[in-house]
DNA sequence: AGATTTACTATTTTT
DNA sequence: TAGTAAATCT
């Protein structure tokens, strides 16, 4: 716990480093403290700062916690703190950090036992939950006669629903589907059929891990043990919390009130994940005491940026009054393309990208946001033809890439031989072997009491599932055998009964082979497989790939959902059509009202130059279909933007075709953006 | 015939 | 990646 010297610290001079609205935030005393920060206002610096002042007044680390939206932020966020208060890298600064998940596991691991929870719990992830609320549909519902069984559309609405927002369920689910009434009685035995089957396999998902913790704080006997544990609390994205994560901030600083909240309700983007924005707004009616704070001068973008920023949020009937105002200086009005289709839009963009860097953008400085994942196909082909390399963000993330789930499957197993989830898994991957034969297995497997006895399992199968059988059987014992190895030695021995496999099924097999030698060292530096598992499942650390790119040098894909919290000095927002931007099934008021949002949070992390495009035709596999810019688009004030239509009449050989406004002078004004001392050289700070 | 596997098509955002 | 139609096995 120690590993953190107080002599080592450096004096920091808060006064001079930050302006007087965050300087008054980092030395508020005691309290509640809600700070209302907008787009670009240096919220994650205050936050850091005000970490250290609280270190420099004495408090012990170990008596902060932290809460961010990623692990990622909390420990970008510590490394800062680190430099300021002059700690060696290596040296442990021993404060609780990360998301509300994963303090929530680790909170679960110590006092779990008190409230009925395994220490040693697996943690059951989106897409497993998935597969375990549809077998249990399945299994309840599936013999019914046709009258009284549950369409397709309801299943799969009901699981959304249980997926995505658990918490809120009991509202809308009869006036969805007034047509179908039992539906409420039907999701509830689908539910307790899945609490049950989490029990026995000792599993949690991501909202046990926060309604688990809330438990926790209201426990007669660990209550109080938590309540004592931390003097200060500080929560980021404040306006992204969900009920059950702002009880348990209630919960925690009730007592001492020492609560710092930090969030912007024009940024609220997670309502479908039951992310609730009034949370942040009732914040004051919970800490009577509750001091506000405003951070409006924004540091990020130009003045023109900012305006269309203001101009688009202006339209949402629902927000509360916040100029932002811009202290860099004026340049280019943000540039809006119409382009013939999705491939021309690709070939513009990337014009415009290698236009940009010939005035000398590093390609880091560079990003392309969009509604959905899928919506950057035709850009990263364009992309990969010329040869420039980029970093996709949103979409699948490492380990949820499915070779990397198969063989995190095989450990799982070895974990703990009565998840049944990865036995599907493992199974299914094999020739003869479908959902049922893989049933029959699970119910035998589920019998046994170590992966010892599995040799004396034979089940009756076909001949095919048989031999199929008995290789599984096979890999499972000589993996039991090596169990003391060290967990990269594992996957190294996994990889190689995965392999053939591999090759067959995907044509990409060589990157992926690659995948798994990275998963392999990546895990070597583990020896206990439950807490690597865990990382698994959180994320905890980078992935594996961002590891890797991370000092690389290239130009970002993203969703806007993933660019929350980032800046880049050039930004394009593509595929801005009425298909997609906003997403079509966005109809209510307040759906529209987050897409809008969405798109505000897009503009806001432009800092110097930004481009909206989007294509009056996509090519699909069906032919092509003419699309019309979003109405957000057609909302804008006209006199913000820079109209350039000019597409039908390029020659797109490279580069040069189309106009591009030179922008020479960029380094100068990088310089002195930096010299103001706002913007350190690190991005998203 | 009935059960089960495999092939095919279309896709919102995620700790 | 998930739901459904077609193909294949028992």
């Amino acid at each position: 716990m120690i590993g953190y010297n107080m002599s080592t610290m450096i004096k920091i001079d808060f006064e001079k480093e930050l302006n007087s609205a965050q300087h008054e935030v980092v030395t508020a005393g005691d309290g509640p403290h809600l700070v209302l920060a907008g787009a670009g206002s240096g919220k994650t610096r205050t936050l850091t700062y005000r970490v250290a002042w609280l270190l420099e007044q004495g408090i012990k680390p170990e008596r902060i916690l932290l809460l961010t939206f990623t692990n990622k932020a909390a420990a970008e966020m510590m490394e800062r703190v680190k430099n300021l208060i002059g700690l060696q890298k290596d040296n442990k600064l021993s404060l609780w950090g990360g998301t509300f998940h994963s303090v929530g596991n680790r909170l679960l691991r110590i006092y779990g036992k008190h409230i009925g929870v395994e220490p040693g719990f697996a943690i059951l992830d989106q897409e497993d939950k998935k597969t375990l609320l549809k077998n249990i549909s399945k299994e309840l519902f599936g013999n019914l006669p046709d009258k009284s069984k549950p369409s397709p559309a309801i299943i799969s609405e009901v699981i959304s629903f249980a997926i995505n927002s658990g918490i809120k369920v009991e509202e809308s689910l009869d006036a969805k589907f007034p047509e179908w009434l039992p539906i409420v009685e039907f999701f509830e035995k689908v539910l307790a059929e899945y609490k049950k089957r989490k029990q026995a396999n000792s599993l949690l998902d991501f909202d046990d891990l926060l309604s688990f913790w809330k438990t926790l704080t209201e426990h007669p006997k660990i209550g109080p043990i938590l309540d004592a544990k931390w003097d200060y609390i500080l929560v980021d994205e404040y306006q992204d919390t969900n009920t059950v994560q702002a009880e348990i901030v209630y919960n925690l600083a009730e007592s001492h009130q020492n609560i710092l909240a930090v969030g912007d309700d024009a940024q609220s983007i997670y309502s479908f994940r039951a992310a609730d924005i009034r949370n942040i707004l009732d914040f004051p009616k919970k800490f009577k005491n509750a001091k506000t704070h405003k951070l409006e001068t924004n540091y990020r973008s130009t003045p023109e940026i900012l305006n269309l920023a203001n101009n688009v949020i202006s339209k949402n009937k629902k927000q509360f009054t916040k100029k932002l105002s811009a202290v860099l200086p004026s340049y280019t009005r943000p540039e809006l393309s119409a382009v013939r289709n999705n491939i021309e839009e690709a070939i513009m963009i990337t014009d415009r990208i290698q236009g940009l860097m010939a005035d000398g953008l590093r390609p880091k400085q560079i990003a392309i946001l969009f509604r959905a994942a899928h919506h950057s196909q035709s850009l990263e082909m364009e992309l990969n033809k010329r040869g420039i390399d980029y970093e996709m963000r949103g979409g699948l993330k490492f380990f949820e890439r499915a070779h990397i789930k198969d063989v995190a499957a095989w450990l799982r197993i070895l974990y703990n031989h009565k998840d049944a989830i990865s036995w599907q898994r493992v199974l299914q991957l094999y020739e003869g072997v479908g959902p049922a034969t893989a049933k029959k297995i699970i119910t035998e497997t589920s019998q046994i009491k170590t992966l010892e006895e599995l040799p004396g399992v034979k089940p009756k199968l076909s001949e095919k599932a048989t031999q199929s059988w008995n290789k599984v059987n096979e890999v499972l014992s000589s993996l039991f055998h090596q169990k003391q190895k060290n967990i990269g030695e594992l996957i190294k021995a996994v990889n190689e009964k995965y392999r053939d496999y591999l090759i067959e099924k995907f044509p990409d097999h060589y990157q992926r082979e690659d995948d798994l030698g990275q998963l392999a060292a990546f895990a070597s530096s583990y020896d206990d497989l439950g807490s690597f598992l865990t990382e698994v499942s959180l994320q905890e650390n980078f992935t594996v790939r961002q590891a890797q790119k991370q000092d690389n040098d290239v130009v970002v894909l993203s969703t806007v959902h993933q660019s929350k919290g980032l800046e880049w000095p050039a930004v394009f927002i593509m595929n801005l059509t009425t298909q997609s931007f906003p997403h079509p099934l966005a109809v209510t008021e307040h759906e529209q009202e987050e897409e809008r949002r969405l798109l505000y949070v897009a503009i806001t992390r432009a800092m110097k130059h930004l481009y909206l495009t989007y294509p009056m035709s996509v090519y699909r596999f069906d032919g092509h279909k003419s699309m019309q810019p979003s109405i957000f688009i057609s909302d804008i004030d006209g006199n913000l933007l820079n109209h350039n239509e000019l597409s039908r009449n390029i020659t797109y050989a490279s580069g040069d075709g189309v106009s591009y406004e030179s922008d020479g002078d960029f380094e100068d004004h990088e310089k002195n953006e930096r010299s103001d001392g706002f913007l350190p050289d690190v991005d998203n700070w």
